[in-house]
DNA sequence: TCAACCTCTCAAGATTTGTTGATATATAAC
DNA sequence: GTTATATATCAACAAATCTTGAGAGGTTGA
């Protein structure tokens, strides 16, 4: 991931809403959520404002939609969140495993099958 | 971590001198930099300009400053960073872990020795 | 085709954020 | 104690971002 994408990724998610939006996205996983029930489970947010958002979202690639019949389902785009990630934490390491650890242990959750992010 | 925090660490990682000294200092490592030589890494930028982004990254906690004679040493919060991802990604794979799993996999980097990021 | 539904686009105003240049504080060297 | 070095603070202006309200584009079912 080059800068500019990262920088992108970032102000998006430094948004109340749009934070929320993705938080909810990646709960939902690849079956994603309509927009309108993104709004409702915001607490009703103005379809403008929504779509402001969601639109922020897609175009940093965070976020990308598809059409089924009248709605449009929004889902999170796992890759791009990884580059972000990624990004951040690049040469974070060099030779020193210590250091870092603690960022790689965040994100040990129930990925691994077998591992618990507490105790393992 | 809890929402309005994971916000202000986003919001600081949204702006390009930020986010160029956050990685500035992820690479350093607790050793740290000097402001000035964050300036001078960073092609020179004004010295109110760059403490203005300091004391903005500094607040989101996710750098911190130690005085050393002259100098203030700045250096990153490893945790603060962690909890950001963790905060993103919380209850992500509930069920299906391979759907995060290229998410985990960005962070295993050197800081499991003898595991390769690529062909691990 | 008409009506209901779901979502997007646009323009205007309000708010927030970043930059600049001048000045202030703190430490060190002479 | 005076000067040089290193960094922080302040005020003003410029620029980017968010919200609101009105209206338009597709899709479905009668």
């Amino acid at each position: 991931m080059e800068e500019q994408r990262a920088l992108a990724g970032f102000a998006a998610l430094s948004q109340e809403t749009r934070l929320r939006i993705v938080r909810l996205l990646v709960k939902a996983g690849p079956d994603g959520m309509a927009a309108g029930a993104i709004g409702e489970a915001l607490g009703g947010a103005s379809t403008s404002r929504l779509s402001f958002h969601l639109t922020h979202l897609e175009h940093a690639g965070l976020i990308r939609s598809r059409r089924e019949g009248r709605f449009i389902i929004y889902s999170a785009v796992f890759p791009t969140l990884a580059g972000l990630i990624a990004f951040l934490m690049r040469d974070c390491c060099d030779g020193h495993p210590e250091i870092c650890a603690p960022v790689a242990a965040a994100l040990s959750c129930s990925c691994e099958p077998g591992k618990d992010a507490l105790h393992g």
